[in-house]
Parts: structure tokens; sequence; C-alpha cells
RNA sequence: AGCGAGGUAGGGUAGCCUGGAGUGCCCGCCGGGCUCAUAACCCGGAGAUCGGUGGUCCAAAUCCACCCCUCGCUACCA
């Protein structure tokens, strides 16, 4: 069995998730059920990133201490994880967890021993009250753009990483496609940062910048490890190591990163530099998502507009918000999150399109024919078969391409083409008429579409897919036996799939 | 400012590369049909100067030029 490694990113915990964050976990799940629909063996890897001043800071505002809040956000990431149906193997807490420090070390050991660190004297231009650096671009009239104040010139000696080094072979590696970059706006502005010119970047910290937080530099307890030096590794830390190195060379290298557009860059150009340094094999592809807007708006916390995901799933559950997020948000541009446009999918898609065909397919079987279906001949309905059929394939290849919004409305044809095809074929008529094959043939084929759906939808709705599959009676959501015919269904009467919202 | 992406009915999109009646899809809206089903489903309809201007061509959403608007990227900052 083939493997296949995908992780998410690893958000800051300086707040608590919000639905940008499920988008995220969303598509890495789509992408990695349908793995495993496919066939792959698959390993999924998500976490939380602590070692940052940010979550210091914030921390530092709320009047608790970093351990407290890291400890009680990573929390509320982790159950967001489990709610959404995210199916994670590991899920590594930068801060916490032995193993994943021990990377950060053997990270920083290898580069090291490459000879691409080394200490230099950095000078820039400081704004105290954000505890962060400033080029000259981004300050306004000289001023931090924040607190409109001077800011000033401070010296550090730090750790550098010799970025400079590899920027001929990053470009060739992305150029190529050898490491690949999607969508290809993503790959182009990847390419064009490369191509202006790579410096060496500072991966570490003095222990008073940071506040006394994070993994300290391997023999220097002076400095601290720059958080994206560290957080990177967690990659490296859900596939095993250090701690089991057997599943790790299983699993490494990671087939697919999925990422957001703002941290592109560390992925598509500083984590590629470090693992060659490191003498580690290359992911195979980043996946770079947009972010959600609400209501047209960028979230933020000064509009007050930030959505939890975490109420969402309590208020519509959990499928529909997967559904929402992959099919309403194009999977690379940025897209919208409304609540009304959410509950309008669940009424007229999720309840009036997928779940009332599955509901009166069902239903129609287990109260006018026993709940039994045979094989039929078919006449009209190979047809449908076959229209299904094509379906299956286009949703194959565009989840196989990633194009996972594509290939949802695809899957949601295919519920469309069930209810036209039974109400063409109006087999309550049938029956009436007393034309008992004729009404079975088109409830065979309604059956075997329903099961049909319950296949190419798992990856989107897991639990609805499940439901819908135990209630035809076939348990699988292998996509080959979506391009089967079942013979034979005893199905049982359904409950129903979606409810409707007022 | 430089580089890149994009502007198609009320919203969201496909079509553009490889010109040929504004052709399609998902919602919303209006009307009709049906009754197996969660007042659901099926059919039909209204609604677009395809960002603007000019050009090439028998013919342009599609090719070219210029302009307007939106959005991304431009390093130590998710």
């Amino acid at each position: 069995m083939p493997k296949f490694y995908i992780t998410t990113s690893i958000p800051y915990v300086n707040a608590r998730p919000h639905v940008g964050h499920a988008l995220e976990f969303v598509q890495t799940d789509v992408i990695a059920r349908y793995r495993k629909a496919k066939g792959y063996s698959v390993s999924l890897t998500t976490g939380s990133d602590e070692n940052s001043l940010t979550n210091v800071l914030a921390a530092e505002k709320l009047g608790i201490g970093v351990r407290e809040l890291c400890d009680a956000n990573s929390l509320l990431f982790r159950s967001m994880a489990d709610r959404i149906g995210l199916s994670y193997d590991a899920f590594v807490r930068t801060s916490a967890d032995k193993d994943h420090a021990a990377v950060a070390e053997a990270i920083w050991g290898r580069c090291s021993k490459s000879g691409d660190i080394y200490r230099k004297k950095y000078k820039g231009l400081y704004c105290v009250r954000c505890e962060l650096y400033y080029t000259e671009s981004e300050l306004v009239a000289g001023l931090c753009p924040e607190h409109k104040v001077k800011p000033e010139v401070v010296e550090e000696e730090n750790y550098f990483f010799r970025l400079s080094r590899y920027q001929d072979r990053i470009l060739e590696l992305v150029e190529k496609g050898t490491v690949r970059i999607t969508p290809d706006g993503r790959k182009n502005e990847v390419l064009s940062f490369v191509k202006s010119g790579l410096e060496d970047f500072s991966i570490s910290r003095s222990v008073k910048r940071a506040h006394g937080w994070g993994i300290p530099v391997p023999g220097d307890p002076s400095q601290i490890i720059y958080v994206w030096f560290d957080a990177l590794g967690t990659y490296l830390t859900g596939a095993g190591m250090p701690s089991d190195m057997k599943r790790f060379g299983k699993l490494w290298p990671a087939d697919v990163h999925v990422i957001g557009k703002g941290i592109a860059r560390f992925h598509a150009v500083y984590w590629l530099a470090m693992l060659i340094s490191a003498g580690l094999e290359l992911p195979r592809e980043i996946f770079i998502h947009g972010y959600v807007t609400i209501e047209g708006q960028k979230m933020s916390k000064s509009i007050g507009n930030v959505v939890d995901p975490i109420d969402m799933i309590e208020k519509y559950g959990a499928d529909p918000l997967r559904y929402y997020l992959i099919k309403n948000v194009s999977t690379f541009e940025d897209g919208d999150f409304s609540e009304k446009a959410l509950r309008e999918a669940i009424n007229s898609e999720l309840v009036g399109n997928l779940g009332n065909f599955v509901n009166r397919t069902l239903t129609f079987i287990s109260s006018k024919l026993d709940g039994k279906i045979e094989e039929q001949e078919l006449g009209e309905g190979a047809l449908a078969m076959k229209n299904v059929a094509g379906l299956v394939d286009d949703v194959d290849a565009l989840l196989a391409d990633g194009q996972l919004n594509a290939a949802l409305l695809k899957v949601m044809e295919i519920s469309g083409m069930g209810n036209k095809y039974f109400q063409d074929s109006e087999p309550w008529k049938l029956v009436k008429e007393g034309d008992g094959p004729a009404a079975r043939e088109v409830l065979f084929v309604c059956a075997n579409i329903c099961r049909i759906l319950g296949i190419v939808a798992w990856p989107f709705m897991p639990a609805a897919s499940e439901k819908l599959l135990g209630y035809v009676g076939c348990g699988t959501h292998n996509f080959a036996q979506a391009r089967k015919l079942v013979k034979k269904f005893a199905v049982v009467r359904p409950q129903i799939l979606f409810s409707k919202v007022e």
C-alpha cells in the first residue's frame, strides 16, 4: 500500500481558532480522506505553534502565564480538529512535545554541520512597543506604523542561516516542479521572490528578546531558536522523528504541506533550504490556500467579526460546515463566509438536493418495496448509470489534482442527476399502475446512485457519508467501489441526513 | 513604484490559450408541474452594453493597444 503523508500548518495559539483555521483543516482532511479512499496508507500531522513571542505577549496582555495560554488555546485547536473531523495521527505541540525539541535541535545540528549556521551582528530598527524589527520601507515617516514612535537602532548578535547558498538550487526545484507549488500563481510569486535574491536570515533571538520562551540554541543558552526554525520541524516530529525512526523512514518526505498564503515563503523557500542543508528529503508539494473573509470583510478582532468554527459546528454540525468551506470558498483564492449563505447552502443543497434524493429513494424502497431491491435489467437506467460513472471519474480526477471545490460541485451534480432521474421516471406512478419491474429498475439505479454518492461524498462529509452507506448496507467508501454496480440491497428506513435550519 | 492575478445577470463561477449568435453551472428571484420525499423535487422564465475606450477581423467575452478599478507578492512579519 503506497503511503501518503500530509500536514496542516501549525497555527499560533495566541488566540482562539477562527474559520480560516477550519478551512485549512477541512481542505487537508478532504485530501487525506480522498487518498485513503484511493487505497493509500495516509498519515496526517497537525499541531500548534507555541514558541513564539506573539504568544508571550498575548499571555502578558491577559495577565496569565505563557504556559497556561498555550495549554488552553492548544486544547481549543485540538478540540476544533476533533470536532471538524480532521483525521490526524499526530498533534505536535512545539512547546510541550519532547520529541519536538529534539527535532529542532537535530535540524540545528545538521545545518550547523553543513556549515550553514554562523554568528553575525544584526542591526535593525526595533520598536520596543511592538517588540518587532522594522525595515526602512515599513516605517511611516520614520515612525512605527503601529505606535507612531521612533524605533530604536538595536544591535544584537544572532545566529544566521546561510540561505543565500541555496538560491539556485531552490529556483531549479520549484521551476521544474520537483517541489510542486500549487497553484501556479503562488509558484510564480515564489520564483520571483527567489530570483530577486536570497539573503541569509537570522535564526535565533536573545533570551531577553524572546522573554525566555522557546527552545534554546544547542550549546548556547543565551540564545533561543527563532520560532520558524523550530516550527517547521513539526512536520518531521509528526512523522516520528526522533523516537520512531522506522515510522519516519516510511512517512518522510511529506507528500503535501497544506498552508495559507501568508506563510508560503517560509515553506517554499526557507523550509526547502533547511531540509537540503540538513540532508533530508524534500516535500513533494506545497498546497497554498487563500484566506476567509467574513461578509466581504477581512476577519479582524478590531472589527469584531471573527467567526468561531466551534460555534458553527455546534449550531449546524461539522459536515455542513465542511461542505460550506469547500463549496463556497474557492480552493486557492480568498473566499467569503457568511452565516446566511451557510444556512442557504444547507437548506437548498444539503437538505433539498442531496438529503432529499437519498431520503426519497430509501424511503420509497423501504415502504413500497419491502426494503429489498435486487439487480434488474437496465433500460433507461443504464444511461443514468453511465452518466454517474462519468461524474465519478470527474470527481476522482479533480480531487487528484487538488481541485476540491470543483470536485464537490461534481458530487452534487450526481445527486442532482439522481433527483432528475427519479422525477422523470415517476416510480410512484409505476407502482400505482402495477408495473413492478419498471419501478424496481428505477429504484435499483437510485439505490446505486445513493451508494456511489456515499462513497464520493466521504472525503467531504464523512459522518453523513457513513450514515448513508450504512442505510444502503454498504460499508466501504473505497473509490474503486464507486465504479461497480452493487446487485443486492437491503435498505433500512433512513433517518434524515441533514436537517433544515429555520 | 515594480512584478503578478483578476474585473462575465442580484451573489459566486466556467468559457478566453486554439475568435463564430452571450453559451453553461451553483445559489437567489418569478411562474408552472408533480406528490415518492425534510413545503422537498422537476420544468419554464426574467435578469448581462461579458470593467471602459479604440483597433485587427467577414466575425471579439475571446486577439492587440491604452485607460479605470480590485486583489496578491516585493525577507526575518501567520
